[in-house]
DNA sequence: GCCGTTTTCGGCCCGACTGTTTTCAGTCG
């Protein structure tokens, strides 16, 4: 499957037109086309195959020559004619928050600054002095820049990990089918019954990852191993033995396959699972327990070497089965002990959608079309959130708008009964914690989410204010993505998520789980919300109908906060939804 | 470069914020 390569061609072509200053327009339709493919459902060479490229939305003459020509050589001559006139870390730069394609080609042509490292070195050398546009503010915002482009490298968003981890486990489970070893699984697990699972801090839903562990069940290890080394994902082969192999993949992430035999596969998951400080305390109970080995599992240096499954190294240890998604040494021992250990929730419990856009303001697909896609994924309900007026680029909605899409609505509801559509809006929080429309409005929609899009760089004391005098108005019942923060990209506003969390529980208002890059509340924050008792919304916030699969990212950040389906608003039934939004504090 | 037509050119999401200027350019959402 080439979309992702072929996706990453347009993207450095638009960021090599922009250094070069191109009209902007030209620069957006190589990204709406970059965009277009790595969307794709399937294989951009099947449709090229096909002849059916023409059809797509975002592509046309040129895109699909170059798409044509990479399918073919491997290459794009015109992109690498633009890559000849920059060095090759020119781009890189482009990353640095703070800098856009008008500074870093000013770097470049008057400094001759190439990278993020010769860029470092001209501050440190305070080569910048005199420069025009970059006066010691800017520098120093550069600087910080740097130092977050640093923090968040080495690490892979789980958004970007989970998606490539399945791909890797089934591509293994495909090429290694007759050296693995199903029997015996139950079908009823797809990831088990495929013979290859994946585990490490991808499976724990760990927000970032230092890299992904895979885990066979062998029949034959030393095929399986060979199988994996030579999976054409494979840019480097690290480490190679008889049981196990070190790959690097793409965004540069070390892949990590352990084989076990069947009877010691639950040994060999719970190892290559972790975490290190679980694991540790696994080690001291077992060492206190002398029963360990009459209950069948043998240890050997602090790690269990049998036992065909984890429930079976649970039991061993005297406990019940912990959730991998809890396995942090942040109190799921002790719970386990006192056999109170959370019923946690699952994709099967979310039962609808309740923030999502549609074409009326910056989604991709009509209310009909998203309305539809939730249908075909057994949902009982969606509420249609598009954006409000004040986030003019979004082509955000105001009241009369508002009022013009609920007769929509009501035509789309009144063709799929089944499914209960809500009327609502992702209404802005204004500077000053107001919203950005009216009372009426918002009193007249089932539901209503409220967000910050603007106003990043409040002190931590107004913003909170903000967003508490937000959260305490009547008309709002869940906030979105509370922190603005994005996984690798951007660390949120100052905000004091303890104030948010009181005056959420004190209001009765929900938090969201944003199910996107976002992962915004993150777990820590979750977990608290819950401990205080207030509710949670897993949202994706889906922009397409796509964008609907974003939702096993919540789900596995609300089971790292220890959520049951009772703490998630998503798992209410469609009738216990619409009482919980007519909740007399909600209209005070 | 793409798209849609009031169909082969002209329009393409726009405004706020910031730091730098001395009236605005660049970046971001």
């Amino acid at each position: 499957m080439q979309n992702a390569a072929v996706a990453q061609v347009f993207e450095d072509i638009a960021d090599c037109l922009e250094i070069a200053g191109e009209n902007v327009f030209k620069i957006r339709a190589y990204r709406r086309a970059a965009e277009a493919v790595a969307t794709l459902r399937e294989p951009i060479e099947d449709l090229a195959e096909a002849g059916t490229l023409a059809g797509i939305e975002g592509l046309g003459a040129a895109t699909i020559a170059k798409t044509r020509e990479f399918l073919a050589t491997g290459r794009v001559q015109e992109l690498e004619r633009l890559r000849e006139q920059y060095p090759p870390g020119l781009l890189e730069l482009l990353r640095v928050p703070g800098l856009g394609p008008k500074k870093v080609a000013q770097l470049f042509r008057e400094r001759g600054i190439g990278s993020v490292e010769a860029l470092q070195a001209a501050i440190a050398g305070d080569e910048l002095k005199g420069l025009a546009g970059f006066g010691p503010k800017t520098v120093s915002n550069i600087e910080a820049g740097i130092r977050r482009l640093g923090e968040t490298s080495s690490q892979l968003p789980l958004f970007a990990a989970l998606p490539l981890a399945t791909r890797l486990a089934n591509a293994l489970a495909l090429g290694a089918r007759d050296a693995l070893d199903a029997s015996g699984l139950s079908s009823a697990d797809d990831e088990e019954s495929r013979g290859v699972v994946i585990a490490g801090e991808v499976r724990r839903g760990c927000e970032t990852v230092s890299g992904i562990d895979l885990v066979a069940r062998a029949a034959d290890a030393a095929a399986v191993v060979q199988a994996f080394v030579q999976l054409p994902q494979a840019l480097e082969v690290i480490e190679q033995s008889d049981e196990r192999a070190v790959i690097r993949v793409r965004p540069g992430l070390p892949i990590t396959l352990h084989t076990a035999r069947p009877d010691a596969f639950g040994a060999a998951l719970f190892v290559a699972t972790g975490s290190g400080a679980h694991l540790e305390a696994a080690s001291q109970r077992a060492a206190s327990r002398t029963s360990s080995i009459a209950s069948g599992i043998a240890w050997q240096n602090g790690r269990p070497t049998s036992g065909a499954s984890e429930e079976e190294i649970y039991a061993a240890l005297g406990v019940p089965f912990i959730a991998p998604e809890m396995r942090e040494d942040s109190g799921e021992w002790q719970a386990a002990e006192q056999n109170r250990l959370p019923s946690l929730v699952t994709a099967s419990h979310f039962r609808g959608e309740l923030h999502a856009h549609s074409t009326w303001s910056d989604g991709t697909a009509s209310i009909r079309q998203m309305v539809t896609a939730a249908r075909e994924r057994g949902y009982s309900f969606h509420a249609v959130t598009d954006h409000s007026k004040a986030l003019v680029m979004t082509n955000g909605l105001d009241a009369a708008r508002l009022r013009e899409q609920a007769k929509e609505i009501a035509q789309v509801q009144a063709e799929f009964p089944d499914i209960k559509i809500l009327r609502g809006v992702e209404c802005d929080i204004l500077r000053d914690g107001t919203l950005d429309l009216d009372d009426d409005i918002l009193h007249e929609l089932d539901i209503v989410i409220a967000s910050v899009h603007s106003g990043f760089k409040l002190d931590e004391a107004a913003q909170t204010a903000r967003m508490v005098r937000a959260i305490s108005h009547p008309a709002v019942d869940v906030v979105a993505h509370p922190t603005g923060r994005i996984v690798g990209g951007r660390p949120g506003y100052e905000v004091n998520v303890g104030a948010l969390i009181e005056a959420a529980r004190d209001t009765a208002t929900a938090l969201e789980i944003n199910a996107s890059e976002r992962l915004d509340l993150r777990d820590v924050h979750a977990r608290a919300a819950r401990e205080a008792g207030v509710l949670l919304c897993i949202d994706t916030d889906a922009h397409s109908t796509r964008m609907f699969g974003n939702i096993g990212l919540g789900i596995l950040t609300a089971r790292r906060a220890w959520c049951e389906p009772a703490d998630i608003l998503n798992t209410k039934t469609a009738d216990e939804l619409m009482a919980w939004l007519n909740r007399p504090q909600s209209r005070a």
